[in-house]
DNA sequence: GCCGTTTTCGGCCCGACTGTTTTCAGTCG
């Protein structure tokens, strides 16, 4: 195992010891050695494991040193399998219902014997939990929400996680002898942020071997549907998938169709029927006659198309990008050619907000500089929590000076391409004040200011904070403006449109946190944002090496906002980059 | 479960908010 797989299986022992009533500082034990862990560069827990040298770090004792060995050998640990058994799997869930934690799951097992979500659920509905010491009704209700929201979100899922389903699948079909075409349509393809399931078009000869490769995927828990030219399947995971399986000269009309989205498909059939033309996922016909879609399209000779570029241009349009489908004047805009040149995946050149173990990243300064090198990244910006965040161990003013020192040194020493920018993610505080002064701001490369506590405050204040924190001299990038988590928890209430006219007036960027969980500012505000003035940085908010990879889901998001390779910053070269925050610092 | 010029047991632990309380426990970031 690696030791990032070892620290999520000493976090989860942490969790379920927590709902087994263990001793809270037993539980710290395993999250700290799980942190301590995240600390040690790959190679070197390798080495202290078999030099027998494991003990010597701080926060690994006997017991962590025996646990930690079992799993880097063997891969499995037995007190975690036994543990695992004997905390009921509902307890687990129930534990991310907002407001729930181990101490409430406890007592609503051991008073009423509730272990799982749907006990929990009757239990509240008949106000036995309210009655309880410590409940009250408003508890109650606020667990109920909780339930609700989650069976709500529960419908739809990351474009991360459907984008890492699909895409073996998509390969996977278009090996087969049988496709002749095979892509990933829907919101899937759209890039939208959430995605409520996963539909994929294939042109085949045959159909029956299609299905069954289909239908034997791993993961797939059931086959929901099962008919002549649609499989619908759902894995373990909640996700669904259809598979459509249609002629080839049928294909990119029902790609263009099953694409989406619903909006601009209506739009495009209005265009198609001013133009004398009936189109559908059958093909594009003439619009006069009897009878239905399917039958027309095979009556009438459908027009013939080799690509979804082909089908616009019969409708007098300039190809329109999936990202861009969704009915917000894309086909005004192609039809006067005005679409823009979208940003793409490999105009990235580098990233700012990223973290490393000084905080509460997974992963050393060394380790996220070789992942941002093999990704061929010219730089790689360094923003550590600051140290009002403690929850994630922000870093203290001396902290941060040796950090720079640290950051300098890795430069220096030329052992990777990938040039390291110092920076800070700086904690907005509720006043709108920065969490370090201006001195230590002033040695850095860049700044990032993000706001991580007292959610709660209303628009107005909310606003003035961040927009206070925006005036200040050193800041050179907003972060996640909202604060959302997708599928999980509302942003805070801020005035996203004066926050964009402060962040124009005083040359400061706005991020475009591309972790699959936030996308955050919203892909929604970006094309008016830009047309204003404001740049765009795709940031990863990397906590390990795998997630500088999560730039990809940024990008979609970007593309959605309309958003050019000029508009975002992180496309410019090292040389351009360095003049960029040169400037800026000498400027202010 | 970890740690120790408080050293083999007793302490470990940041601050705000919420909802339950009438001074605080639990949750969250």
């Amino acid at each position: 195992m690696t030791k990032n797989e070892i620290a999520d299986v000493l976090t989860e022992i942490g969790v379920l010891l927590e709902l087994t009533g263990e001793n809270p500082f037993k539980v710290r034990a395993y999250q700290s050695g799980a942190r301590a862990l995240e600390g040690l560069e790959e190679a070197e827990l390798g080495r202290l494991i078999q030099e027998g040298q494991l003990g010597t770090i701080k926060g690994f004792g006997e017991a962590l040193v025996q646990k930690i060995t079992e799993l880097h050998t063997t891969g499995k640990l037995g007190y975690f399998e036994k543990l695992k058994a004997s905390v009921e799997p509902g307890l687990v869930e129930m534990a991310q219902i907002p407001g729930l934690g181990p101490k409430k799951i406890i007592v609503l097992k051991s008073k009423l014997g509730v272990t799982s979500i749907a006990a929990l659920t009757q239990a509240c509905r008949e106000g036995k939990v309210a009655a309880l010491e410590g409940f009250g009704e408003k508890t109650q209700e606020k667990i109920l929400a909780g339930i609700r929201n989650r069976e709500a979100y529960g419908r739809r899922h990351m474009w991360w996680d459907a984008w890492e389903v699909s895409e073996p699948i998509v390969a996977g079909l278009r090996a087969l002898p049988q496709v002749r075409r095979a892509e990933a349509a829907g919101s899937l393809r759209r890039g939208m942020e959430t995605v409520g399931d996963l539909d994929f078009l294939v042109a085949a000869t045959d159909v029956e071997p299609v299905i069954a490769w289909f239908v034997a995927r791993p993961g797939v828990k059931e086959v929901t549907a099962r008919g002549e030219t649609k499989t619908s399947v759902r894995f373990e995971s909640g996700l669904q998938a259809d598979l459509r399986i249609v002629p080839e000269e049928q294909f990119v009309f029902a790609l263009h169709h099953f694409t989406g989205s619903k909006d601009h498909n209506v739009q495009m059939r209005q265009r198609a029927l001013a133009r004398g033309l009936s189109m559908s996922e059958w093909g594009l016909v003439p619009a006069e006659g009897e009878g239905t879609a399917k039958a027309k399209a095979e009556a009438k000779q459908s027009v013939t198309v080799k690509d979804e570029a082909e089908l616009f241009a019969k409708l007098g349009l300039h190809f329109i990008v999936p990202e861009l489908r969704e009915g917000l004047g894309e086909i005004e805009a192609a039809e006067k050619g005005g679409l823009p040149r979208l940003v793409e995946l490999a105009d990235l050149r580098g990233a700012f907000h990223n973290h490393t173990t000084a905080s509460d990243g997974r992963n050393t300064l060394a380790e996220m500089t070789a992942a941002a090198e093999a990704l061929g990244w010219e730089y790689l910006g360094i923003a550590d929590h600051s140290k009002s965040s403690f929850q994630a161990n922000g870093l203290s003013e001396e902290r941060v000076t040796k950090q720079i020192e640290e950051i300098h040194a890795l430069n220096a020493a030329k052992k990777f391409k990938t040039h390291v920018f110092t920076g800070t993610e700086c904690d907005i505080l509720p006043d709108g004040k920065l969490d370090f002064d201006d001195a230590l701001l002033a040695q850095l490369d860049y700044v990032v200011v993000s706001v991580h506590n007292v959610f709660t405050q209303d628009e107005a204040t909310m606003t003035k904070r961040i927009i206070r924190a925006i005036e200040h001299p050193r800041t050179t990038m907003l972060g996640h403006l909202t604060g959302r988590l997708l599928l999980r928890r509302e942003g805070y209430k801020v005035d996203a449109a004066k926050v964009i006219d402060a962040a124009v007036a005083h040359d400061v960027v706005i991020e475009l946190n591309a972790s699959p969980w936030r996308l955050d500012m919203d892909w929604r505000l970006w094309r008016k944002a830009a047309e204003r003035g404001l740049r765009c940085a795709i940031n990863p908010d990397a906590h390990e090496t795998a997630g500088l990879a999560h730039v990809r889901a940024g990008v979609n998001a970007a593309r959605k906002g309309w958003l050019t390779k000029e508009q975002v910053v992180n496309t410019q070269n090292l040389a351009a980059i360095k003049r960029w925050l040169a400037g800026r610092r000498a400027k202010k």
